[in-house]
DNA sequence: TGGACCATTAGCCATTGGTCTAGTTTCGAC
DNA sequence: GTCGAAACTAGACCAATGGCTAATGGTCCA
């Protein structure tokens, strides 16, 4: 039986998308929460087989959050739900490596329709003009190992490689060989410089 | 000689700067343009000593312009000229690197003394009563002396201590014991996190 | 005319960051 | 089943960073 998490802080939409569920997987055990934090709970707590993720959360504002969450459950599908539906936030998403993004503009029946590719394995979007731009940073960021992510949101984060180190249980010199990968991916030179990059798109909205 | 341009849309006002820039730097050579594209051609062509740029063109929106200036050409001068003149947008320019602020409500009086400190590598911005929450960024931020918010800029931009001395015409020495002072008046302890809260002003509008 | 602040530079030193090399593992292709 | 590419791991080595003290000179102000 699936075990689909919906992350959202509206309640309201979070019960629209569990109508949708309803219909598009039946039987499927639903939990909901408000927050990054309870995401990430239900996720760490055992196999998930969808997380519909908001954009905007309390505790997590834009790509930071999907960002992060990829980082920690690499495995995890992962379908964004936003309210922002332009083409940018969209291949931004994807890039980041969600299975899917619903718009929350869109009828019951599409959610249905999108779930329901979503949860058979498929990569469902609204159509989207016009390809990433090879060699754009969302594409970079989207070749980067689940390690590298990892790292890189703690560079993010201001922390030392030291700290990122013990945070992911491994040595310094193994950051350091990650963070050269990073910078090759990213085509930086140091960290200021991949900070400025992955802000680039986490942040901005 | 000098070489100055101007990039405002409204006709009557690139002559107002025009006769300031008159007094202020006799002799020089004056370009204008009504367009981003148009200063961004000048600044291509060859070296500007002074880019007198409006907030608002008809191809750039708002900071975007600036930024976008300030990343394709760092070194080169940029003062902002802007209708608005509120402490925000103020104290947002000079976050954005602007070398000044020029209100277009100031008399030419007020412009010919604010171009000739600006020409002479000063910082100028008309006075802005303290609004500014106190121990916000901002406030930190407007705390920085000019050579510090230089240097700032230049970890925006992923520099080297090296390069920033370079680009500044000073010892790299200098640039640590500046950096020492950024660092303790953002309250951060390293570069990558001092372009972390500078860019949280920056993209933010 | 001091005092306070700023800019500049130097030197020293500890820490941090980044590249290179290299071994092991994993995983998909053939 | 083996091969090769890529990821993860880590040690060695050098460069960059950051904190410290100290000194010189300038400006602005009470």
């Amino acid at each position: 039986m699936d075990r689909i998490v919906i992350a959202d802080d509206h309640p309201l939409f979070r019960a629209a998308l569990a109508t949708a569920l309803a219909r598009a997987a039946p039987g499927a055990a639903i939990e909901e929460t408000a927050s990054l934090a309870g995401a990430r709970a239900a996720l760490s707590a055992g196999s998930v087989d969808l997380l519909l993720l908001d954009l905007k959360l309390s505790d997590s504002e834009g790509f930071a959050g999907l960002a992060s969450i990829r980082a920690d459950f690499p495995t995890a599908p992962v379908a964004i739900v936003s309210a922002s539906e332009d083409a940018a936030t969209i291949r931004r998403a994807l890039a980041f490596g969600a299975s899917g993004f619903i718009p929350k503009s869109a009828t019951l029946s599409d959610m249905v329709e999108a779930l329901e590719a979503i949860l058979a394995g498929d990569i469902w979007a609204p159509l989207v003009s016009g390809e990433a731009p090879a060699g754009s940073m969302e594409a970079r960021i989207a070749n980067l190992t689940p390690s590298q992510l990892k790292i890189l949101i703690g560079l993010q984060q201001g922390r030392l490689n030291k700290q990122i180190a013990f945070d992911l249980g491994v040595t310094e010199a193994t950051i350091k060989a990650h963070l050269t990968g990073v910078f090759r991916k990213l085509g930086v030179h140091n960290r200021t410089q991949a900070v400025i990059a992955a802000q680039a798109l986490t942040t901005e909205l």
